[in-house]
DNA sequence: ATCAACTTTGATACCGGTATCAGAAGGTAG
DNA sequence: CTACCTTCTGATACCGGTATCAAAGTTGAT
């Protein structure tokens, strides 16, 4: 109101209240977190005086004494990848239901990130922790055996750890990969070409070769590969090493390797796709190379998108329930942390829906070459 | 180690360290936080120490006395939407960078729910607020006046506001909608179809009319559509209220208004969609009418997607740079919170890239009915 | 040996809440 | 009227850091 700088317009503290009430702190505190006993004259008075002051609680020095914070911190790769965007919606949706508060850090699947983003949330006492850990079988995981020492619960989404067990919520990653393979294999395809396996130098030499690189590579997506080689063996197929991808995940690489399999002597006629990224970038390579979908070659991906139903040919795709995985992560976070580590460990798996559309046909049965 | 359970297996805290360490807390403090002066044998002795005890720092202990909590909060409506996604991510990035964290609540669009958020973060002391309302011109802004009382500083975000004035990084989307449907009226469309113009009971009668339902619409879906009008008034074009949609904003509800305007006499040859939804939507209607894009209808959207590069036919649309929207107001913001109230507030426009693809046709200019 | 100037260190107030405890006020019973 | 139990209230310790201040210890110059 008054045109010269009032100094500290800072909001007022209880003692601010206090003093302007005629009243003691405790009483102020009282009358404000409804607890204790007050006679409702001065109760009333209080709250009037509090109103009129604007006074808002200072959650931290609040935190400071209770121990808590009412706040989950969150680890994932990338805040902008569809996937995690939906599960941190579900995330959001499920804790703000339960009057919590959500700090995000997101690592760009850099352990080194995840260590300082665990470190960093930590520091800030969250109450709980939610984690898409971009360690694999070989790394250490000693910043999240740190989490558990110091008695503060952690739910794991989408990725499993080898050595670190956890309250958990993921996809049937391995069953799903592996119906969506054998849709394929049904509709009478034999090469077919898989986008996105771990990141290699080299490409596995053969099936065992392959197996120990799984071993190395993030959970999710050894199990997709998993339930790829699991449809071709109950069809009898033979594994061929040059269909798996191994390059870096970005929508042109993919492309590239794509192309790649395309030019093969025997290309593949369907390709099975793990991410958005890989089924764009998969596209792409159809298109530079005038192939048309579904007439040419096949296509079948994760990760449903509401642009796959107006596609050309409308694509057929493995829908995960994002959302789903963040509300029953931060559910089962907030329930151990009210709950205590007596009750045994939770593994959620949620199922993948596969939506058929039109991208995948039918391959004549071509006689096997002799 | 031991099988029996320590009891309180928390952080140590700075006194058990100086205890441990057989030197005063002060000195402890002083060691850790790299200030003051202490002899480089007790220092090093103390690190040593704290290391050794799994020493951290208690985040909310220091804000309580420092005042700084180090963190932003972020208001937006929806992280599942690309958008916001983009904008967060890009927000996330340039926070972390100097060492910021960020505290992310969405709105759903609610303007209870905005003020909710608002006093939460407040309460959470964060050290500034990046928002992008749901207010209209009409709505109450208490909830942001209360923020600047305090002396938070505050950044907007995707969308100004009518009574408040504040630092902004905003898209210039009256002029990327007007160059927009320039383009689809050079390419010979005179019936434009505007889908997602703001949502009202009935659509408005005429021009008139239709200027002061902008009045109380969402600040940038209100300057797209006065792009949208600009555009038609630069070609001397009859502007007709049935070619704007009033719908509430989800894919379905396009999809029918849509369906509507096909169903029109003279329906339109082309449509202008503002938002990923409402060019799936349209999308949607014309494969409904067996209409074929561009051949019978041209598009042309907001907000790009690596998928529109891989329809049939590739879409031309509008990108925003969504990310450096976030970037952006993440600097202002931490600019503000260290520099001061002192410089003028500042309001940066960043430019929409058109990216033309294959959604729209030329159009054989027609013999005007006389 | 004396004193000033500087370095190193510990003690302690403080941030803004919550929680405990004890005393004051009011009501009822003996 | 005194004893005792409730209800209400204020004073104060505490959470775990930071910041200030004064005391103790060093060093060097005179």
């Amino acid at each position: 109101m008054s045109s010269e700088r009032p100094r500290p317009p800072a909001s007022p503290t209880i003692s601010e209240v206090a003093a302007a009430a005629g009243v003691g702190r405790a009483t102020v505190a009282r009358s404000l977190g409804n607890y204790g006993s007050v006679s409702e004259a001065t109760r009333s008075h209080v709250l009037a005086v509090a109103a009129r002051l604007g006074y808002r609680v200072n959650s931290l020095a609040r935190s400071m004494t209770t121990g808590v914070t009412k706040t989950l911190g969150v680890v994932l790769a990338d805040v902008a990848n569809p996937f995690f965007a939906g599960v941190l919606r579900g995330l959001s949706d499920a804790a703000k239901q339960e009057g919590y508060d959500i700090l995000v850090l997101s690592t760009n699947e850099e352990l080194s990130e995840e260590k300082a983003a665990v470190g960093l949330l930590l520091d800030k006492q969250v109450d709980g922790l939610i984690v898409a850990s971009a360690a694999t079988r070989n790394d250490d995981l000693a910043h999240l055996q740190a989490v558990r020492e110091r008695g503060v619960p952690i739910v794991l989404i989408d990725r499993l750890l080898a050595g670190f067990d956890a309250d958990s919520v993921v996809i049937n990653n391995r069953e799903a990969a592996r119906e969506a393979v054998a849709t394929l294999i049904e509709a009478g395809h034999t090469r077919i070409g898989f986008v996105w396996g771990p990141v290699t130098v080299q490409p596995a030499e053969d099936l065992e070769a392959m197996r120990s690189v799984l071993d190395g590579a993030l959970w999710s997506d050894g199990e997709r590969l998993r339930g790829y080689l699991d449809a071709l063996a109950d069809a009898d197929l033979e594994f061929d090493t040059s269909l798996v991808t191994h390059v870096i995940k970005t929508e042109t690489q993919a492309t590239r390797a794509v192309s790649g399999m395309l030019a093969l002597a025997e290309p593949p006629t369907a390709f099975f796709t793990t991410e958005t990224d890989a089924t764009v970038g998969t596209l792409r390579a159809l298109r530079n190379r005038r192939l048309r979908c579904p007439d040419d070659v096949s296509l079948l991906g994760f990760d449903d998108t509401p642009w796959a139903d107006v596609m050309e040919p409308p694509l057929s795709m493995v829908a995960q329930p994002m959302r789903d995985v963040g509300a029953r992560a931060a559910e089962l976070l907030i329930a151990r942390i009210h709950g205590g580590d007596d009750e045994p460990l939770v593994h959620e798996v949620l199922p993948a829906q596969m939506v058929e559309r039109g991208s995948v046909r039918k391959r004549k049965p071509t006689l096997l070459p002799r």
